[in-house]
RNA sequence: GCCCCGUUAGUGUAGUGGCCUAACACGUCUCCCUUUCAAGGAGAAGAUCACCGGUUCGAAUCCGGUACGGGGUACCA
């Protein structure tokens, strides 16, 4: 066992209030979590609203909806503060001024007047030139006499950090291995803002040391930029934490997962009928696997089998066919109470929103919903699909299409006939249970001489609307006498206007 | 352009030098069960392990190159 998974690890999700609160983002907060629960640790929350600019409100309360709702709770966090609150960058701008002061005074930073306008000019220089576009390091000559002068003049400082010019700088990455990069490459980069922000490079590395986080786990994106952050680390003088980059996410086509690649949010998943333990299974897999053919696991499972060595390498494509497999097996291993629970908020919903007809009363009758849910259990593969396949046990009237109603193999006729018949044997036919039903109904069949079906099918689009439909004698029996007779003589008179105007 | 990361069936993964005539799962197809739809069961198709070369008695596994894909190259994160 490496230190990685035995000793108890402080992990954070970082992530910037700038928009929804992306799939493969809320992957990067489940191994963080996992690590966190799996080695007995703290996995702490952090919102990154250094970039005025793009800081959307809404994001910050979708950010926390989404880890709720999947059931990543924090230890640490804005609203629940800790140890090391606030746990909201803006909120903590002296710190990161400290930390600037330090590299000035060492030398390790300067401050720079070089304005965005000169830095654009400079960028269209190289574009013409052919050269590779990058900052020049102009400002490490100017003096402090030219910085105040600038300053005076009200003209935007920022504080740069110093590149060596030469050598590489290597680290080892959970995931990748060793990773080298070449300083020459890279240039001078700002650390704090003309607006007296940090950027994100410095402000996560004071807040990460700060913290005491010892696994940075984040997106592939970061792995350029790491040196950056590994070269703060020692001019501040500390150790730098353990690097676990883990690779993106892809939609269909290969590139990132984006909005169009439809539902990208956690909370459009819980919004679509999915269950957190399904979406929560299926991100763990996406990028990880336990070493065996294991697939279906339980939270708890996971945080008992999961590693940061084993997270793969390269990324994954989002299969939403596997997702709803997956939430269908969960939905499956539900307890009947369970399922219930879930489901009555989905048919009480307003029938715009999904759940059933207006007309229907709400609230439902509890017993009646809860004797109908073995009927469709197996069948749902979302939690809103509950609505379709139980609404014909609570609506008035349904409307099957008069054509559907025989069956294929079968036509208006002979289906009139059997349905005529049913109608008899329902008056009359007790016990009005389902097994009783499926006796007297398959003795009618034998009686009639025909197979079940043409008889069973009529009976079935008549009382359900649909040729899709649960086991039709637990179907009728819950429906009850009065109804399912109705319902038949509707479509008896369906199939006869039918008749007559193709008749005409 | 330059830098970094990656590459096993359509998709997710297993595989860490001989057990690989490459396994499992989703999806697809066929059949069984069956009153429909699911679920369940049995099977099938689908991969020259990106390509080329090297190391080795032996490579999906190690090394090099190429191709392709992705990411980075901001006073975004």
């Amino acid at each position: 066992m490496t230190p990685s998974s035995s000793s108890p690890a402080r992990t954070r999700f970082a992530p910037s209030p700038t928009g929804m609160l992306h799939i493969g983002g809320v992957r990067t907060a489940l191994y963080d979590w996992l690590l966190a629960r799996k080695t007995g640790g703290q996995f702490v929350l952090r919102i990154e609203d250094t970039d005025r600019g793009r800081y959307e409100a809404e994001a910050e309360q979708s950010i926390v909806d989404s880890l709720r709702w999947l059931g990543l709770d924090w230890d640490e966090g804005p609203d629940i503060g800790g140890p090391h609150a606030p746990y909201t960058q803006s909120q903590r701008l002296e710190l990161y001024q400290d930390s600037v002061k330090k590299l000035l005074a060492s030398g390790a930073a300067y401050e720079d007047d070089t304005t965005p306008e000169e830095l654009e000019e400079l960028r269209q220089r190289q574009k013409a030139a052919g050269t590779p576009p990058g900052y020049d390091n102009r400002g490490r000559h100017k003096t402090a006499e030219q910085i105040e002068e600038s300053r005076a003049k009200g003209l935007p400082i920022v504080v740069r950090m110093k590149v060596p010019d030469s050598g590489t700088l290597k680290f080892d990455d959970v995931v990748r291995g060793q990773v080298e990069f070449d300083f020459s490459l890279l240039q001078d980069f700002i650390i704090m803002k003309s607006d007296g922000y940090p950027t994100y490079h410095l402000a996560h590395v004071v807040d990460d040391h700060e913290m005491g986080i010892t696994h940075v786990i984040r997106g592939e994106e970061w792995i350029p930029s790491t040196p950056r952050h590994i070269l703060i680390h020692q001019a501040l003088g500390w150790d730098y934490p353990t690097y676990v980059h883990v690779p993106l996410i892809l939609g269909s086509d290969r590139s990132k997962l984006s909005k169009r690649h439809g539902a990208a949010s956690a909370l459009e998943y819980r919004d679509q009928g999915y269950l957190p333990e399904a979406v929560f299974n299926f991100l763990a897999l996406l990028g990880w696997s336990p070493g065996d053919d294991t697939e279906v696991m339980s939270r708890d499972e996971i945080v008992q089998r999961f590693s940061v060595e084993r997270i793969l390498q390269h990324p994954a494509i989002f299969d939403s066919e596997k997702l709803l497999w997956l939430n269908g097996v969960h939905i499956r291993g539900l307890a009947l109470d369970d399922l219930q629970e879930r489901v009555l908020p989905v048919l009480e919903r307003a029938e715009a929103d999904g759940g059933l007809p207006d007309s229907v009363a709400r609230p439902l009758n509890r017993d009646y919903v809860r004797k109908l849910l073995p009927l469709v259990h197996e069948r749902l593969k979302t939690l809103n699909e509950v609505t379709e396949s139980l609404s014909f046990f609570f609506v008035d009237d349904v409307n099957p299409d008069p054509e559907a109603i025989p069956g294929r193999k079968s036509d208006p006729a002979t289906a009139t006939g059997y349905l005529q018949k049913s109608l008899e044997l329902l008056k009359t036919v007790e016990p009005f249970e389902p097994e009783h039903l499926e006796a007297e109904f398959r003795a009618l069949a034998e009686k009639l001489d025909v197979k079940p079906g043409p008889l069973f099918t009529p009976i079935r689009v008549a009382v359900t609307g649909s040729t899709m439909a649960p086991p039709l004698f637990d179907t009728v029996s819950a429906i009850g006498r009065d109804r399912v007779m109705e319902r038949i003589e509707k479509a008896l008179q369906l199939l006869a206007t039918q008749g007559s105007a193709t008749n005409a």
